[in-house]
DNA sequence: CCGCTCATGTAACTGGTTACATGATTTA
DNA sequence: TAAATCATGTAACCAGTTACATGAGCGG
């Protein structure tokens, strides 16, 4: 068994979290998972999930076991003691310190810019902002009806982080507006 | 001039608006905004920054005059025409699809297993979450003060983006207090 | 039987990262 | 004068991505 001393990406450990909560599952399951996510940090890719999970399993963090219906076969995946302790250590705590910061927001990194465009312009930015919002709070919802009865709270519990998130940025964007209004008037 | 049909990455929209916004400036000063910055989306390295201004240039969306003083020279960079094109359209309206999306937060990512920890760790753990948002809260006021005095409303409002976020993931650590006091009442 | 989803996998690429190297200038 | 910072740059690496390939099973 491989024990491999290289720290274990964000993705792997968060793979991880996936398997011990719905496992076994199979990488086609966690590959779901990611794909459903409202967050679009993973895609699921298939080039990443299963040579993640093959990679973990040498490292004797998984283990697997092949299911076969008829001709179809499914590999099974749950983890192992030190895959448990690896999940404990990455969630903390103590948190590690890339756990630690701003989040990133699309959004902010462009609304920082407003100031090049013209007013109207601007207007039109802020109101395409809140659809925007109001698509990604429509996923948060969809994605929490999923979950609605898997009887984890804490699980469920990312839904309110989701829907807090968007709340906090709508009233980002009403500050904005004002922003924009005074640096309108300030140019008349 | 090279044209260039590629899409241009998030980050080299994000310096090609941050030359914009102080230029004309070096590529070391787009790697010191980046590095000073609270968000921990993009380390500023030296092998990410002087190869993508290069290539703006080469794209014609840049252009470069070499600044001596005394025996020592900085490479000064601004927009372009075409430039200043390509940043509007990156901040838009329209928007574009991957500016919309949940945010992601480890925090979050790590809280979804706290179903795993014992009563005693997640409490520590919510903590430690705790001081987390504090460190970052501090990291936010120091940004602010450096750009107080910019003249540049919209980019002080990213201040304010930060701050509510903090806010809001605050409130959620709340809700996540009561949620492991419950699921501890219910074990006993 | 055609198209969709389930299921696993690989190859080529990409957009960054870390680490290293070099030299000028400034500060303790 | 040593250490830190300014300033530019390259090489090796890495964790993901897209795109492709294969085949089973299922629904219209």
């Amino acid at each position: 068994m491989d024990v491999g001393n290289r720290e274990l990406s964000e993705l792997e450990c968060f793979a991880l979290g996936l398997i011990w909560q719905f496992g076994p599952c199979s990488p086609y399951d966690v590959r779901q998972h990611l794909r459903n996510s409202p967050s679009t940090q993973w895609s699921g890719s298939a080039g990443a999930i299963y040579p993640l999970v093959r990679r973990l399993e040498r490292r004797g963090l998984l283990i697997s076991k092949t299911e076969s219906t008829g001709r179809r076969r499914r590999r099974m995946y749950r983890l192992t003691r030190p895959g448990l302790d690896a999940l404990r250590r990455w969630i903390g705590p103590p948190l590690a310190e890339e756990a630690i910061s701003a989040v990133y927001d699309p959004l902010r990194s462009r609304a920082r810019y407003l100031g090049l465009l013209k007013p109207k312009d601007r207007q039109r930015w802020i109101e395409a902002a809140r659809d925007a919002l109001q698509v990604v709070e429509d996923a948060i919802a969809d994605w929490d009806e999923t979950y609605r009865d898997s009887g984890d709270e804490f699980l469920r519990a990312t839904t309110r982080h989701g829907r807090l998130d968007v709340l906090a940025r709508r009233q980002w964007l009403d500050e904005l507006t004002r922003i924009a209004a005074r640096a309108d008037d300030a140019k008349s």
